[in-house]
DNA sequence: TGCGTTATGTTATACTATAACATATAGCAT
DNA sequence: ATGCTATATGTTATAGTATAACATAACGCA
């Protein structure tokens, strides 16, 4: 419909693509000050709920931060693994676990809608890799 | 180690027993304002700190919310159920999905260390009965 | 050009969480 | 009992996350 909300929309995503790791809501607002000197809290957010129904960009509901969705192909829930070590994000598409996870609950007549499904961990690279010091 | 640490715990693990939804932080300090009238917000996050430690309470990160755990008797993670309509939260032991949950995450080497699975949706009885009006 | 829709700007505020330091209490050894 | 140590709480301040409410501006279209 609108231009310029598909325009902030584009600019907040890019934000989101050029790290690879999440950014909180405040994060991408300190990125768009250059572009937008005025901009404020609501229109990130308002900007991040449309790209989060579009499925292009993640919450990380354990960490309160956003990141662009990696495979790019899908409405589906992901489950994401975050590096407590590096920060980095994978993301996984696995149905038959959601399959598995709607059964689970479905047992006491539990309806599910939306699946948060997070892994905190080492990454393989942070794991492989000894700490310095 | 200090009796005084495990009373505030108990009391703190008490008003959330009272409740059968998700309490705020905040929901769990207005409630102890009556016995402790000076009471702060470190005080309470430090208890719901040791509880989650313990397993006897859960943090439900997408609500950004507190639940004494239900089924006393794991410190595995569980899978959480919320109904959007009443607040509701069931809680679930599955182990199996845990494992497969981690040989997905595994497949690039993550190592799990928490894993955090939450769905949201609606109840049986929510599901069951129309909405009113 | 004018209308209706929608996004953004703007202001204010609510809600969530922790840092940092002072104080007080409990447990313990002497 | 006294003093030491460890730990929890009190206290103050502040950082960080998110949304409500309303005014304004831009767009699409008749």
């Amino acid at each position: 419909m609108s231009k310029r909300g598909e325009k902030m929309q584009a600019e907040v995503l890019g934000v989101l693509r050029r790290h690879r790791g999440p950014l909180s809501a405040y994060d991408v607002l300190r990125a768009l000050r250059g572009a937008h000197p005025k901009i404020a809290p609501p229109t990130i957010y308002r900007a991040l709920s449309a790209l989060r129904q579009r499925g292009q960009v993640h919450r990380l509901e354990s960490l309160n931060a956003f990141i662009a969705c990696q495979s790019d192909q899908h409405q589906h829930a992901s489950v994401l693994s975050i590096c407590g070590d590096c920060g980095i994000v994978e993301e996984s598409v696995a149905p038959d676990l959601l399959k598995e996870l709607s059964s689970i609950v479905g047992k006491t007549g539990f309806a599910p809608m939306r699946h948060v499904i997070e892994v905190h961990g080492v990454c393989a690279s942070c794991g492989a890799e000894p700490v310095p010091g």
